[in-house]
DNA sequence: ACAAACTTTCAGTAAATATTGAAAATACAG
DNA sequence: CTGTATTTTCAATATTTACTGAAAGTTTGT
């Protein structure tokens, strides 16, 4: 006898918010950031802070911090109700849309601090007498000449208009 | 008047090191991972596990689990020294190949996950009544979708023999 | 100009993660 | 088989990171 168990919509939604946040620490966000964004990406409606408190029950420092966090990585924005003197947020739904901003945070993030390192390092180089010296300045420059390509290529798939590059490349690669 | 200051080795060797450990927290690494294997990058010798703990003031036991986690990536291998018992480690040095093994690693953690919970969620769409509902239904599919393809991308370029899908890729895009 | 509604900040606290170091386990030489 | 060198484990501790909640700041309607 096979038991297919089939979860109710409050417990999918609650399983969704809960994984979705602890993957966050995965990719390098934190949980409630993660939460917050889940929970505006299956909302039919706009949420104001209080909403998002009471539905993740965090505090209103951690919501407020959350939602500005999500509106300067540009995949939340702010949204008027009417009548209403609240601030109101709703989430990029678009997955193409906030995977590629989320793609160039983390570019930026990831990549751009190691090109610099190896920019400063890849001037010292006049000098080159024993072995270990040796080695070094090759790793900088193999290491310096990949990390530019990666970087390039990584420019032209995340800020390219309608993620186009990107698209491009699925389908070449499907 | 410019002055322009360029590094000693010592100094350069340093900076790499600790600049290399502490972009590790960017990657989701922890830092002394991240120095180990930094280290062993520009080591022109393989290095026991005392060397590496001299070199960075580190403990035993943090040096033996660093170790081990670069071992299990693959990106470090050991090297029997003659005439010693001591284990000696030597980094992987090609950028290339170590840079596929960890993309591949980060796939792994980093979206193996989330088709996971989209598989288990995509079942119970059966009884789709409410707007709240039917949003989470709509982006449940399409973030499937969307990972479904990013991930068989991921795939091709970070597993295939010599890394010549991503070699592809970069002279395309270039 | 005032007061109520709302948002932001941040010092203090809690939680999560990383590191140590010494004891236990293992491998090796004679 | 025994003693010694080496590696591994893991409970205790230190460090880093996240979160809270109340006070300070801001905006808006009258």
């Amino acid at each position: 006898m096979i038991y297919i168990w089939v979860m109710k919509y409050p417990e999918a939604k609650e399983k969704f918010i809960e994984t979705w946040g602890n993957l966050g620490s995965q990719w390098g966000v934190n949980k409630s950031i993660a939460q917050v964004q889940a929970l505006l990406l299956i909302a039919p409606e706009p949420l104001s802070t209080d909403d998002i408190m009471q539905e993740l029950t965090i505090s209103r420092g951690n919501a407020n911090m959350s939602i500005r966090q999500l509106l300067d990585w540009g995949i939340v924005y702010k949204k008027a109700v009417a009548g209403d003197r609240k601030e109101y947020f709703v989430a990029e739904k678009n997955v193409w849309k906030w995977s590629l901003k989320i793609g160039n945070v983390r570019k930026q993030r990831e990549l751009n601090p190691v090109l610099e390192l190896l920019r400063e390092l890849a001037e010292g180089n006049e000098t080159i007498k024993t072995a270990e010296e040796k080695e070094f300045a090759k790793q900088v420059k193999e290491l310096n000449a990949f990390t530019q390509q990666i970087s390039k290529l990584a420019d032209k798939l995340f800020l390219s208009p309608q993620g186009e590059q990107l698209l491009k490349l699925l389908k070449m690669f499907a």
